[in-house]
Order: structure tokens, then sequence, then C-alpha cells
DNA sequence: ATAACGCCAATAGTCGATTATTTACTTGAT
DNA sequence: ATCAAGTAAATAATCGACTATTGGCGTTAT
């Protein structure tokens, strides 16, 4: 009898339900609802409710909420709990400040440094972000979540040309908190070519032109960011 | 019965041993015993054995690593627990890279807009880290703790100029990462004047020089992860 | 009406057991 | 003897119930 199944030999031909750590996935859902905007911002994250909800216990729960928190996709308060944090306008621009001056400078290692098989995911990215519309219908006022998995994967192609890992994972971070805060201060605006300013910033990486692009992401970010803040103060 | 005591009465006369949360003290501690070295790159960190040295519960220990592994303080690996991670040449230099990217930007940023307040404190952590002995006769070859951190401090200090928590954020982590990756590949230099560096730096940032303080700093960046670079290749 | 008292709900932390993998080790066939 | 299937011990992951604290809130005397 040769039955050599050492490893995953498991009767499992479908979907396999159940092979990374429960934690694992439990993070991962509880990431996608705080970033798809399940919740509002405020809004306590009870681990009872969650656990029960999720068909988990409470450690399981409790490690995700964890490291949610360390992510910065929610708050804790001693003694209180968890819950969604609330971003101000403030914060956002912060955050917005923040991307401004450290891509940029990304970007143009990134130009600098990039090779052949960088300009075709470069060119890859663009096409799919350029081919898949901002909004659908049933997804409400929102980004479509295609859509904004795309423009995420395109801006960070643009970058991973620098080959460094620990920059890529700086533009994770921001871009994480970026998109939390603009979920909740959003005001979309019409006026605005986003598809012009990618194409603009696909152009000059593949021109090999560093500080064009590095001058085109730069005015980009500053446009998001004028058009997420709030029309004007008090 | 006045027996009023609705908050912090406590017998206390020593240590209040308990204030805070519990697995905020493990997670302190855990996080300085990586950080001071106490154990080796690889070594595994046993939830069992962590749990009965601290006399806490596997749940607060476990809490603990998790958030230490979000930091980049420790590697998870699927169902073979936690381990102190081991960090490579090729690592390290990444991370130099990752901070001679950024830094530099952002003490020009920090340059430019600190006020008064700010100088001041530019002032008092150089002078800190001036007046802090670098090495302790006990304390092996390592740098003293409390130099350690009046060098954290004052790198720190030269950027809270720029009055973005993000960036100041993204500083501490890489400072964090770099601090660690020091600690297993440290060839101390001789040759190196660290002491002057500094000096220069403190100079350019109170003459409010953003252009000379940002190359002092890429200098000093630079000149740093030479010294931590192993001799040569194979 | 104000302030202290005390109840209530929820979180933080503790235990001990159960399941699932890993890793080490023993044993059997070639 | 060598390699490998097979077994056993070890550890990680998860569970569920229980205890201890904490902060919030309503109630009651002054």
């Amino acid at each position: 009898m040769l039955r050599r199944m050492t490893q995953t030999a498991h009767t499992s031909p479908s979907p396999s339900p159940g092979k990374q750590m429960l934690s694992e996935q439990v993070y991962a859902h509880l990431r996608n609802a705080i970033m798809r905007g399940d919740y509002a911002p405020g809004d306590a994250l009870k681990p009872q409710d969650l656990a029960k909800e999720q068909g988990v216990s409470l450690a399981v729960v409790r490690e995700a909420l964890v490291r949610v928190v360390g992510e910065g996709l929610a708050d804790r308060l001693p003694n209180r709990g968890f819950a969604v944090p609330a971003f101000s306008d403030r914060r956002w621009q912060e955050i917005a400040e923040a991307r401004r001056t450290v891509e940029p400078v990304v970007l143009r290692m990134s130009v600098e440094r990039g090779d052949v098989d960088w300009e075709a995911r470069v060119r890859a990215a663009h096409h799919r972000l350029a081919r898949t519309p901002a909004h659908m219908p049933e997804e409400g006022e929102h980004y479509s979540s295609a859509w904004s998995e795309a423009h995420r994967l395109f801006h960070r192609t643009l970058l991973e040309g620098c080959g460094n890992p620990v920059l890529l994972e700086t533009f994770d971070r921001m871009w994480t908190a970026s998109e939390l805060a603009r979920r909740w201060s959003a005001h979309r605006n019409p006026d605005r070519d986003a598809a012009g300013e990618h194409r603009r910033l696909e152009e000059a990486a593949l021109a090999r032109d560093a500080d064009a692009a590095a001058e085109v992401l730069t005015r980009h970010l500053t446009l998001t960011a004028a058009a997420l803040q709030r029309p004007e103060g008090a």
C-alpha cells in the first residue's frame, strides 16, 4: 500500500475552509469590515459580539483586535474596549502631508532604479486601473472596491521599483491610514481628472523622468488632500 | 461605614504593582528584553515559558507577543510559535537606506517649521546626549542604555519640529528596527566621530540651515550604515 | 439640585481542557 | 545499514467558563 501522503492529504478538494490560522481569517475579516466602512467611526468593537458573529472564541477575536489596533485601524481605550477610530480633518491632513513628504522621494528612487520587469508591471497596473470603473451603482457613493484595489496597486507598483521593502511597508501603512480617513471625509470632487493624473504619472515613470514623476505625484497628492478637505473651517 | 475608596485607595506603600493593564507591562518587558539583546536572534519565544516567568496567563503573553510581532520585533511562524527575528546584513542595509531616504526630508521640514520651543528641546537633547557616556564598563561592548536613549531622543527631537505625528511615527518604527538590527551586527568603528556629527547636526538645525542639516544627517546615516556593514562580501 | 452610594454591563485577566500540527523517534522493509 | 512509513511526545491554537475591575448611570438622602 503506497499511501504516501505524509503531508496535506486532505480530503479537501473544495475551498479548503480551514487552512491558515483562525486568528488570521478573523483579522482579515475585521480589517476589511473596517476599511469597507461597515462600522461608523467611534463604534465600539465588542469582543463578545464579534466572537459570536464569527463563531470563534474571545481569544481569537482579541488577538485580531490587538493586531488591528497595531495597524491603526482601531483605537483601544483602557478598560473600555476597542473602537473604530474617529478621524478628524486634522488627522487626515497629517496623513496626506506625510504622503506628500515621503512618496515623491521614493518614486524618484523607484524611477531611477526600476528594471524592465518593473516597467511592465507599471503598465499592467495602469491598464487595469484605467479599465476599472470607479463607481458601481450598487456600492453607493463610494468608489468601487475593485477600483480602490486597482488604485492602490497602481500607486504601489509605481514605488516598487525602489526595491526597498522597508519603504514599501511605510507606503502600505500610510495608504491604509489614508484610505480609512478618506472613507469618512469623502466629498467627491467632480472636477477632478484622476484618470489624467494617473496617465501622466505612468508616462513620466516609464519615460524615466524622475523629476517629472515626483512633481506629478506631489501635485496628485496635493489635489487629493484638497479635494477631501472640508470646504472651509468653522 | 464610610469606606470611601472609589478610586486608588491602594494599601500600596510599595511599588504599586498593578496600575495599568497587565498586557501592557508584559509587552513592555518583552519589548525591552528583545531590544536589550537578552535573546539571541532566532530564539523561540515560548508562550508557556514566558507566562511562567512573568507569572501571568497565556492570554496575556500572547497578546503581548502579537503586539511585538506587529512592531517587527518578533517573527511569527504559523503553528511554530514566535521567535526573535534574525536580521540579515541585507535587511540592515534596507533599513538604513530607508532612513537615509526619509529622515533628511523630514529634518528639512522640521528645520523650516520648528518654533522656539523646538529649538530649546533640541539644545536640551543634544546637551544630554553629549554628557552621557556612550559605554559603560558593565554593559559589555554595547552602548549604554542611557546613551542609546539619549541618542534616540536627540534624533527624534530634531525631527519633531515638523509637527507631523504620522512622520514621527514612521521615524519611530524605523529607529526601532534600526536599533534591533544594530544590536546583532555591531562592529564598533573606533574612527567614528559620532559626537562631532551630532554637534554639527545641532548647529545646522539651530542655524535654520535646512540644506546643511539634511546634508549632515545624510552623511551621518551613511556613515552609520557603512560602519555596521560587514567589512566585505563573502 | 448636588453628591455619595451602589447596582449593572462590559472588559481584562485566569484556568484547564481539547484539537491540531510539528518534530523527534521507533520500527520495518529492502 | 539506509530510507521511510508510522508512532509518540511536545507545543501551538482554540475554546468555554469563571473571577476581578472598571466606568457609567440611576437613585436617594441632604
